[in-house]
DNA sequence: TTGAATGATTCATC
DNA sequence: GATGAATCATTCAA
């Protein structure tokens, strides 16, 4: 029989070695640390040796797969170093399947080890990321007795902030800056429904994409409306049982004021002529 | 811990 | 496709 690649062995070796199938092989582990390190290793199979790129090509297609069994004892069946530094450990694809089995085994201590002491490419970073989090958010959930809500969460990432091994550092904002939220202020001033030609030079102008400029306007115009009723509501009560109330609520033209002495429609005052 | 501000998303309507 | 309404998610200040 001819193994083109570590994963025809490996599918060949649930036929061929049924130990394999029930446990992790012990002939690889067994290895001593003083054994000289094989240019070729041995994998499962004395005799059998593939290279680090061949291993790697079957962690990404079990990993693929969603394997995660099948995986884990592949893995099991890596020889190993002393100081766990060969070629084949250092191989990004086994470090992110040894991640994988690591989240799917719930050994978050590990998972944690093997991202903060490895650096990942780009292409990883998303499905690592997420592991990171959801192995955090786990462990605080079983610590909390109770399920996270997004707040909980929130305070999860900021206690166990991304390691840069696995993040590039870009900072994702949640606000839009002063100077651009100034110009589609003024805009919106001008015309709160503004055509997509319009739509699309704001984008220019600010560097957003034309939808979140739709999605601001929109959000604005929502949030403008709300505050105008509320204004509305609270006038007439200041009319209606205004008489009954002694400190203020209302001023005198019936506006509501903000904690911060702005008006509630701040950003267009004449926006309840707009809408109304 | 909570409330508020804000950007994004979903769904129904036109 | 644009819009409004409702809601979600994130972030921050108190």
């Amino acid at each position: 029989m001819v193994f083109r690649s570590p994963l025809d062995f490996f599918s060949a070796s649930r036929l061929l070695l049924p130990h394999f199938a029930d446990g992790p092989p012990v002939v690889s582990r067994s290895r001593s640390p003083e054994d000289p390190p094989s240019a070729c290793p041995p994998v499962a199979l004395p005799g059998l040796c593939f290279s680090a790129a061949q291993i790697a090509s079957v962690c990404e297609t079990l990993e693929e797969t969603g394997d995660i069994e099948r995986l884990a004892r592949f893995l099991w069946s890596l020889p190993v170093t002393s100081d766990g530094r060969d070629s084949i450990s250092e191989h990004e694809s086994v470090q992110r399947a040894r991640a994988v089995v690591a989240y799917h085994t719930g050994s978050f201590r590990e998972l944690y080890h093997i991202l903060e002491t490895h650096r990942f490419t780009r292409a990883s970073h998303g499905k690592l990321q997420a592991m990171w989090l959801e192995a955090h958010y786990r462990e605080a959930e079983k610590l909390r007795g109770r399920p996270l809500g997004p707040v909980d969460k929130y305070r999860v990432r900021k206690k166990f902030p991304l390691p840069r091994t696995i993040w590039d550092g870009e900072q994702k904002t949640h606000c839009f800056k002063e100077r651009t939220r100034g110009l589609l202020r003024e805009w919106y001033l001008q015309d709160p429904y503004p055509n997509p030609g319009k739509k699309r030079e704001l984008a220019h102008a600010t560097g957003l994409t034309p939808t979140q400029v739709g999605n601001w306007f929109k959000n604005r115009r929502q949030r403008d409306r709300a505050a105008a009723a509320k204004n509305r509501l609270q006038h007439h009560m200041c009319q209606d049982g205004g008489r009954a109330l002694s400190g203020g609520e209302c001023s005198p033209d019936g506006s509501a004021e903000r904690t911060d002495g702005q008006t509630l429609l701040s950003v267009t005052d004449s926006d309840s002529d707009l809408d109304v």
